[in-house]
DNA sequence: TCCCTCCACGAAAACGATTAAGTAAACGTG
DNA sequence: CACGTTTACTTAATCGTTTTCGTGGAGGGA
């Protein structure tokens, strides 16, 4: 195996331009893939590129070409339920363009928020996606502070001023098991909603009564829930109210996993059958969704790709591309199980 | 507020010199915090330097001082299980020292991880952190290929030669467990195990046997079963077969949450009670385990500390500590909920 | 007063690439 | 054959810092 036979340094292009007897111009043309140079001279630069093993120094690039082929994701909460899939697919669409990924956790401490980002502005990162809007984001006040740094939020609701954004579209997901309960038959519907002060539950419940409302069916308003957190034990304790009801549901949708695995419970301590008497379905489609019994039926969220999208446009943003204010929501999917139809019909 | 007066450009370190009527030199000492620089001059810098709202180029200093103030995370697994919380380790001890932190996922792909590593180096990241290391780990072949880049291994089992590395305390955390349960004069102990190509596995069976025969208490050959999944569906399987034994376990041991969680209802299946009849125990400590009915006791893998003590023993490393070959086992904790003594005792 | 030692600071050379501008040779073209 | 144009390179400036020396002056001792 050749190697640098001079020092114990890294090689440099000035090595490699020497070797080869071009000038470091030349080979950085080849390194770029640059029309001007020659076939013969290409293949030499190259040849001698493999036999020393150089490797260009990312960070000398940066500084004179002024941009660092890095973006960052900036969270509040690097453990939250979705945050994972959220980065997976950010990283899967920065990796697709040999583009990589900065982390910063800021706990929502906005003097973190602020550190944060005043070190990635510093290290120069292209492009920023914020997963972290509570402080930064222009609700609380003027536009964020980036000046020519594009950036994209994600699965950040509340925008008040148009903003690049990337949302799942909950009432379209909503809709897709408002119509999978009705396909089915279930004309007394109860919905869980989450929440109210969250902002994906009002477009959840529109998704669900146009839905309905257009295969005339009425939802009543005892049937119509909002509560207080998103957990097990809330869905428990509505659903129970609702099934101890002169006329009980015949199907209860969750606006979360988690609240419709407490109506799961509630259905079965009162000796009903899933779903036969009483079908449900959630919204989300964490893992423990089809760990239930019954496996439950559910919206899935479409965490990877609004993670995908995300830094698309992220990276079309810094590729020069205008970028529009804009928000883009993204399908959901419905994820039939047998909390539904009774047998798994689809794979998970 | 005062601005950059000539140009749209960034101010770099000599419009601050030029302002503040010194050399870049002495900028940049200050900014270093270096002794030879008068009382009066630095003051004179720091407020030319808040004046213009300079901010040192992070790229630049990185090229000429050789580090990047930045280590990277490889990991195969992005959504795994225990990612976020490792990672968020990780994270706050970076951040605490001002240290930035790369994301790369490899999906396990030998050959994304390779484009990965390489990309990593190019950039002249100070250290890694590695939660990948089915391809790159010294188990399969040489040493890693990373010429002077400091790394630590987290949350991977299995490495064929000293590697510094971070691993939970997998006996401690299974003997926490057994002893708890000898405690509560439970006797007849079943364990669930995961599945034996788990090194963990070993290392838990270890600790509870140790434990138990340490207390006089034997385990009984029937009742120690290894699942060939971590899955709840596993641990139902396994539970029953012990509870239809004529004389059934007065506590179950599941080596994961899952399993627990599978123990769980096939305890509840039979109508026996728990804790009264059988008292279960799970590991890991996922979400999961505090909405079970009834809560789970478990043991709580130390990922967050995990994390974090990779990360510090990283910037030790790269701050020219000389780093030990060794790895470190970090103590687990146990959780007591009502799934053992019939009434949460701790908050959490 | 002379000499030596510090102390603060500045001049200038890196760091390792990219890129604008320049140039010599080769190549038409009339 | 003289004269623009390409083509294929090279030269040298540049990106924004850090860092190694060098230096002038203040201070101290004899």
């Amino acid at each position: 195996m050749a190697q640098a036979h001079s020092s114990s340094d890294r090689v440099t292009i000035r090595d490699v331009a020497s070797v080869a007897g071009v000038s470091t111009a030349t080979v950085s043309k080849v390194l770029n893939e640059r029309p001007d140079v020659g076939a013969e001279v290409r293949q030499r630069v190259l040849d001698t590129i493999g036999r020393l093993g150089y490797r260009p120094n990312a960070v000398a690039r940066g500084l004179r070409s002024r941009h660092t082929d890095t973006i960052a994701i900036l969270t509040d909460d690097l453990e939250g339920i979705f945050t994972n899939a959220l980065m997976r697919g950010v990283e899967d669409a920065a990796s697709a363009y040999d583009i990589s990924v900065l982390l910063a956790n800021s706990y929502g401490d906005p003097e973190k928020e602020r550190k944060h980002l005043r070190r990635l502005l510093d290290r120069q990162v292209d492009g920023l996606i914020i997963m972290s809007g509570n402080r930064v984001r222009p609700r609380s006040g003027p536009a964020l502070p980036l000046p020519g740094t594009p950036y994209v939020f994600l699965y950040e609701y509340g925008a008040a001023e148009p903003v690049p954004s990337v949302l799942p579209d909950d009432r379209g997901g909503a809709a897709l098991a408002a119509q999978h309960l009705i396909d089915l038959g279930r004309r007394r519907i109860g919905f869980i909603n989450g929440p109210a002060s969250w902002e994906a539950t009002a477009d959840r419940l529109d998704g669900l009564t146009t839905t309905l409302a257009a295969a005339g069916v009425a939802l009543e308003p005892g049937f119509v829930r909002h509560a207080t957190s998103w957990s097990p034990e809330e869905g428990y304790t509505l659903t129970s109210a609702m099934l101890d009801a002169p006329a009980p549901p015949d199907a209860i949708f969750g606006a979360s996993d988690d609240l419709a695995t407490g109506a799961i419970a509630a259905i079965h301590e009162r000796g009903l059958r899933i779903p036969e008497d009483v079908a449900v379905v959630g919204f989300d489609d964490r893992s423990l969704a089809v760990h239930q019994r019954p496996p439950l039926t559910t919206v899935a969220l479409p965490l990877l790709e609004m993670g995908r999208v995300a830094g698309q446009r992220l990276l079309a943003a810094v590729n020069g591309e205008e970028q529009r204010q804009e928000l883009i929501r993204v399908p959901c999917e419905l994820r039939v199980r047998a909390s539904t139809t009774g047998r798994a019909r689809t794979a998970t």
